[in-house]
DNA sequence: CTAGTTCCTCAAGTAACTTGAGGTTCAAGG
DNA sequence: CCTTGAACCTCAAGTTACTTGAGGAACTAG
């Protein structure tokens, strides 16, 4: 078997130059090439950036991903980093939750009250606008940066 | 009152260099300067910046916050673009929540599995890492580059 | 008066790609 | 065999929203 840079992509869910960008950086191997000059992948390149790309999706940065490929790849590490890194990303995930879910019901409010209160009237009137502007309560984003 | 862009920043939860930042893309007029060339500042700026910060910490990006920030300055317009606005941005917090829900339970399973199957094992054998070598169902996030 | 903090400008760095320019190579159809 | 169009190549620059750094001037406290 052997795949173009696009038939990886296709595979693995990847825009090709997202291929040659992890290459650039030192994620993926350099494949070898054809007469021609083109990349030809194969299985083990499919399951690597398989695995790769999971990991994106489970938000896992870049440099974790790259912790995490070494650790798949050598035998004589053990996993407890994998779990650590996990769990770390975990409680990052929950945090993000709650910050989403005060989001969430400030923006609910700000949308209906604008549409009891001041639909249509002049831009400067609008509710929305007008708590925007209020210094408020801190938001857990803002408590974040404040930090 | 007469504010140094320190204590314009203290008071509205900024860095120096993000005020700075603001101006330099038309985000915030360019305030009066002293003798000595440093930036001063009074209350309007307290309250335009005050909203710019609300508006990010809601998650607006920058070109909504210009938009918002024209709005709430003309009169003459009406806010059923901040509306708008507030239900698109609603629509896409809810669609984030959603992803990060399905994430959350995924990461909590890893640590879960690895806790009671592979603790400390060889890295290459961690449920973790196996779980994530699997081409698997699509996650949401990857749903959506897929589109 | 001097030391330390805050301010100034301008440039470059960050994450994780995407987009564009300008030019090969390949596969299919006539 | 030739041509067209898709897919490939490299390299550079753009994206978002800032942050960091260098090198130097101005302000404030003691």
């Amino acid at each position: 078997m052997d795949l173009k840079i696009g038939d990886l992509a296709k595979r693995t869910g990847t825009n090709a130059p997202t291929i040659r960008y992890y290459e650039d950086i030192g994620l993926l191997p350099r494949p070898r090439r054809r007469e021609g000059g083109q990349r030809s992948y194969g299985p083990p390149d499919v399951r690597l950036l398989t695995f790769i790309r999971q990991c994106r999706d489970f938000g896992f940065p870049l440099e974790q991903v790259r912790a995490l490929v070494e650790l798949m790849q050598d035998r004589s590490r053990d996993c407890v980093a994998a779990r650590d890194m996990a769990q770390t990303h975990l409680d990052d995930v929950r945090a993000k939750l709650r910050e989403l879910r005060s989001l969430e019901s400030a923006l609910a409010g700000f949308v209906q009250s604008c549409e009891t209160s001041c639909s249509g009237g002049p831009g400067p009137d609008c509710v929305i606008l007008q708590d925007l502007a209020a210094p408020g309560e801190k938001s857990a984003y803002r408590k974040k940066r404040a930090q």
